[in-house]
DNA sequence: GACCAGGCACATC
DNA sequence: GATGTGCATGGT
Protein backbone atom coordinates (compact mmCIF):
# COMPACT_ATOMS: atom_id res chain seq x y z
CA UNK A 1 0.00 0.00 0.00
CA UNK A 2 2.79 2.50 0.75
CA UNK A 3 3.98 1.98 -2.29
CA UNK A 4 1.01 1.86 -4.32
CA UNK A 5 -0.08 5.77 -2.50
CA UNK A 6 2.93 7.01 -3.58
CA UNK A 7 3.02 5.58 -7.00
CA UNK A 8 -0.82 6.94 -7.57
CA UNK A 9 0.36 10.40 -6.21
CA UNK A 10 3.31 10.51 -8.78
CA UNK A 11 1.03 9.79 -11.59
CA UNK A 12 -1.25 12.67 -10.91
CA UNK A 13 1.16 14.78 -10.23
CA UNK A 14 3.27 13.94 -13.71
CA UNK A 15 -0.31 14.13 -15.61
CA UNK A 16 -1.57 17.46 -13.93
CA UNK A 17 1.79 19.09 -12.76
CA UNK A 18 1.56 21.46 -9.25
CA UNK A 19 -1.88 22.54 -8.22
CA UNK A 20 -0.72 25.83 -6.07
CA UNK A 21 -3.22 25.18 -3.34
CA UNK A 22 -4.85 26.73 -1.76
CA UNK A 23 -5.47 29.99 -3.67
CA UNK A 24 -5.75 32.12 -1.19
CA UNK A 25 -3.90 35.55 -0.04
CA UNK A 26 -3.57 34.66 3.50
CA UNK A 27 -3.89 31.86 5.91
CA UNK A 28 -6.87 33.92 7.32
CA UNK A 29 -8.40 33.84 4.03
CA UNK A 30 -7.41 30.02 3.66
CA UNK A 31 -9.56 29.31 6.94
CA UNK A 32 -12.81 31.41 5.49
CA UNK A 33 -12.86 29.95 2.19
CA UNK A 34 -12.74 26.26 3.96
CA UNK A 35 -15.72 27.53 5.67
CA UNK A 36 -17.43 29.01 2.49
CA UNK A 37 -16.96 25.77 0.10
CA UNK A 38 -18.58 23.43 2.25
CA UNK A 39 -20.47 21.55 -0.84
CA UNK A 40 -20.16 24.81 -3.20
CA UNK A 41 -18.59 25.26 -6.24
CA UNK A 42 -15.38 26.76 -5.65
CA UNK A 43 -16.01 29.80 -8.46
CA UNK A 44 -18.95 30.96 -6.03
CA UNK A 45 -16.75 31.19 -3.38
CA UNK A 46 -14.47 33.38 -4.87
CA UNK A 47 -16.95 35.50 -5.67
CA UNK A 48 -17.93 35.95 -2.02
CA UNK A 49 -14.09 36.46 -1.01
CA UNK A 50 -14.33 39.35 -3.57
CA UNK A 51 -17.26 41.07 -1.75
CA UNK A 52 -15.66 40.95 1.23
CA UNK A 53 -12.35 42.33 -0.29
CA UNK A 54 -14.01 45.20 -2.27
CA UNK A 55 -15.84 45.42 1.99
CA UNK A 56 -12.35 45.69 3.33
CA UNK A 57 -13.61 42.99 5.12
CA UNK A 58 -10.70 40.58 5.37
CA UNK A 59 -9.10 40.51 8.80
CA UNK A 60 -10.68 39.08 11.66
CA UNK A 61 -11.53 42.09 13.82
CA UNK A 62 -13.16 43.69 11.28
CA UNK A 63 -15.36 40.69 10.00
CA UNK A 64 -15.81 39.76 13.62
CA UNK A 65 -18.00 43.39 13.79
CA UNK A 66 -20.18 42.97 10.80
CA UNK A 67 -23.87 41.92 11.25
CA UNK A 68 -25.11 38.20 10.84
CA UNK A 69 -27.40 39.35 8.39
CA UNK A 70 -25.22 41.82 6.40
CA UNK A 71 -22.20 39.11 6.05
CA UNK A 72 -25.28 36.55 4.81
CA UNK A 73 -25.38 39.12 2.02
CA UNK A 74 -22.17 39.00 1.03
CA UNK A 75 -21.55 35.92 1.40
CA UNK A 76 -24.66 35.03 -0.98
CA UNK A 77 -22.66 33.40 -3.85
CA UNK A 78 -22.06 30.45 -1.49
CA UNK A 79 -25.25 29.31 -1.14
CA UNK A 80 -26.73 28.09 2.48
CA UNK A 81 -25.40 31.73 3.45
CA UNK A 82 -27.22 32.44 6.31
CA UNK A 83 -25.73 29.13 7.96
CA UNK A 84 -22.46 29.72 6.59
CA UNK A 85 -22.86 33.56 8.11
CA UNK A 86 -23.74 31.92 11.45
CA UNK A 87 -20.72 29.42 10.84
CA UNK A 88 -18.27 32.48 9.82
CA UNK A 89 -19.26 33.92 13.04
CA UNK A 90 -18.47 30.85 15.57
CA UNK A 91 -15.41 30.87 13.91
CA UNK A 92 -14.44 34.23 14.52
CA UNK A 93 -15.41 34.14 17.77
CA UNK A 94 -13.52 31.02 18.61
CA UNK A 95 -10.08 32.63 17.07
CA UNK A 96 -10.42 35.89 18.79
CA UNK A 97 -11.12 34.21 22.06
CA UNK A 98 -8.63 31.55 22.15
CA UNK A 99 -5.63 32.84 20.03
CA UNK A 100 -6.81 36.75 19.77
CA UNK A 101 -6.79 36.22 16.26
CA UNK A 102 -3.67 35.85 15.81
CA UNK A 103 -2.21 32.88 13.21
CA UNK A 104 1.31 32.60 15.24
CA UNK A 105 -0.77 31.81 18.20
CA UNK A 106 -3.28 29.80 16.83
CA UNK A 107 -0.29 27.62 14.43
CA UNK A 108 2.27 26.98 17.74
CA UNK A 109 -0.86 25.06 19.15
CA UNK A 110 -0.19 21.26 19.40
CA UNK A 111 -2.26 19.55 16.06
CA UNK A 112 -4.53 16.85 17.86
CA UNK A 113 -5.14 19.46 20.21
CA UNK A 114 -6.10 22.25 17.65
CA UNK A 115 -8.07 19.37 15.62
CA UNK A 116 -10.27 18.56 18.75
CA UNK A 117 -10.75 22.10 19.40
CA UNK A 118 -11.65 23.19 16.02
CA UNK A 119 -14.20 20.12 15.58
CA UNK A 120 -15.92 21.91 18.58
CA UNK A 121 -16.37 25.07 17.02
CA UNK A 122 -20.20 24.80 15.26
CA UNK A 123 -19.54 24.32 11.57
CA UNK A 124 -16.31 22.86 11.78
CA UNK A 125 -16.22 19.25 10.69
CA UNK A 126 -13.61 17.07 9.79
CA UNK A 127 -13.15 18.61 6.53
CA UNK A 128 -13.07 21.86 7.23
CA UNK A 129 -10.95 21.37 10.46
CA UNK A 130 -8.32 19.27 8.21
CA UNK A 131 -8.28 21.95 5.68
CA UNK A 132 -7.56 24.68 7.84
CA UNK A 133 -5.23 22.87 9.96
CA UNK A 134 -3.17 21.88 6.67
CA UNK A 135 -3.96 24.67 4.03
CA UNK A 136 -4.06 27.53 6.47
CA UNK A 137 -1.82 26.28 9.17
CA UNK A 138 0.64 23.83 7.35
CA UNK A 139 0.49 21.02 9.28
CA UNK A 140 0.66 17.57 7.92
CA UNK A 141 -2.26 16.21 7.70
CA UNK A 142 -4.49 14.64 5.16
CA UNK A 143 -7.64 16.01 4.14
CA UNK A 144 -10.41 13.40 3.10
CA UNK A 145 -13.65 15.27 1.02
CA UNK A 146 -16.09 13.43 -1.21
CA UNK A 147 -13.80 13.32 -4.44
CA UNK A 148 -10.97 11.24 -2.74
CA UNK A 149 -13.91 9.49 -1.11
CA UNK A 150 -15.53 8.23 -4.35
CA UNK A 151 -11.90 8.38 -6.49
CA UNK A 152 -10.48 5.38 -3.71
CA UNK A 153 -14.02 3.37 -3.73
CA UNK A 154 -14.05 3.32 -7.49
CA UNK A 155 -10.70 2.09 -7.23
CA UNK A 156 -11.57 -0.51 -4.75
CA UNK A 157 -9.23 0.90 -2.09
CA UNK A 158 -11.80 1.84 -0.08
CA UNK A 159 -15.48 0.00 0.73
CA UNK A 160 -18.57 2.64 0.00
CA UNK A 161 -18.95 3.00 3.78
CA UNK A 162 -15.77 3.61 4.96
CA UNK A 163 -15.11 6.36 7.32
CA UNK A 164 -13.30 9.40 7.36
CA UNK A 165 -10.55 8.99 9.88
CA UNK A 166 -10.23 5.06 8.69
CA UNK A 167 -9.67 6.72 5.03
CA UNK A 168 -7.20 9.54 6.85
CA UNK A 169 -5.25 6.87 8.41
CA UNK A 170 -4.87 4.99 4.81
CA UNK A 171 -2.85 7.92 3.72
CA UNK A 172 -1.08 9.21 6.83
CA UNK A 173 -0.09 6.07 7.74
CA UNK A 174 1.59 4.73 4.77
CA UNK A 175 2.79 8.26 3.62
CA UNK A 176 5.61 9.92 4.83
CA UNK A 177 4.12 12.91 7.26
CA UNK A 178 4.73 16.11 4.78
CA UNK A 179 2.35 19.12 4.71
CA UNK A 180 3.56 19.81 1.14
CA UNK A 181 3.19 16.02 0.05
CA UNK A 182 -0.62 16.25 1.64
CA UNK A 183 -1.32 19.76 0.41
CA UNK A 184 -0.29 18.42 -3.35
CA UNK A 185 -1.49 15.01 -3.07
CA UNK A 186 -5.32 16.24 -2.21
CA UNK A 187 -5.91 18.72 -4.49
CA UNK A 188 -4.56 16.35 -7.07
CA UNK A 189 -7.35 13.93 -5.96
CA UNK A 190 -9.90 17.09 -6.66
CA UNK A 191 -8.31 18.02 -9.66
CA UNK A 192 -8.83 14.07 -11.17
CA UNK A 193 -12.23 14.02 -9.44
CA UNK A 194 -13.33 17.54 -11.38
CA UNK A 195 -12.24 15.96 -15.15
CA UNK A 196 -12.54 12.48 -14.31
CA UNK A 197 -14.70 11.08 -11.48
CA UNK A 198 -17.57 13.04 -11.85
CA UNK A 199 -20.84 11.67 -9.91
CA UNK A 200 -23.03 10.48 -12.43
CA UNK A 201 -20.82 11.67 -15.62
CA UNK A 202 -17.87 9.12 -15.15
CA UNK A 203 -15.30 8.89 -17.62
CA UNK A 204 -13.02 6.27 -15.60
CA UNK A 205 -12.47 5.11 -19.17
CA UNK A 206 -9.94 7.48 -19.60
CA UNK A 207 -8.98 7.80 -16.16
CA UNK A 208 -5.18 8.89 -15.89
CA UNK A 209 -4.58 6.41 -13.41
CA UNK A 210 -5.37 3.21 -15.31
C1' DG B 1 -35.67 21.55 -15.41
C1' DA B 2 -32.56 18.19 -13.26
C1' DC B 3 -28.33 17.46 -11.28
C1' DC B 4 -24.20 18.73 -9.02
C1' DA B 5 -20.59 21.31 -6.28
C1' DG B 6 -13.59 21.13 -2.36
C1' DG B 7 -20.20 19.62 4.25
C1' DC B 8 -22.36 20.03 8.53
C1' DA B 9 -25.77 19.81 12.27
C1' DC B 10 -29.70 18.06 13.99
C1' DA B 11 -33.85 14.92 14.40
C1' DT B 12 -35.44 10.48 14.54
C1' DC B 13 -35.43 5.61 14.79
C1' DG C 1 -24.83 4.09 14.96
C1' DA C 2 -27.15 4.61 10.85
C1' DT C 3 -30.16 7.13 8.04
C1' DG C 4 -32.79 11.22 6.50
C1' DT C 5 -33.34 16.14 5.99
C1' DG C 6 -32.59 21.23 5.67
C1' DC C 7 -29.61 24.59 4.18
C1' DA C 8 -29.37 27.63 -1.31
C1' DT C 9 -26.56 29.74 -5.08
C1' DG C 10 -24.74 29.27 -9.79
C1' DG C 11 -22.91 26.27 -13.69
C1' DT C 12 -23.80 22.59 -17.09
Amino acid sequence: MNRRLYTIYKKLYCYFGPQNWWPADSPFEVMLGAILTQNTNWHNVERAIHNLKKEKLLSVSKLAKVSQGKLACLIKPTGYYNIKAKRLNSFLKFFLKNYQGSIKKISSEHTPQLRRKLLSVNGIGQETADSILLYALNKPVFVIDAYTKRIFYRHHFIDGNAEYENIQALFMQHLKKNNKLFNEYHALLVRLGKEFCLKNNPRCSICPLK
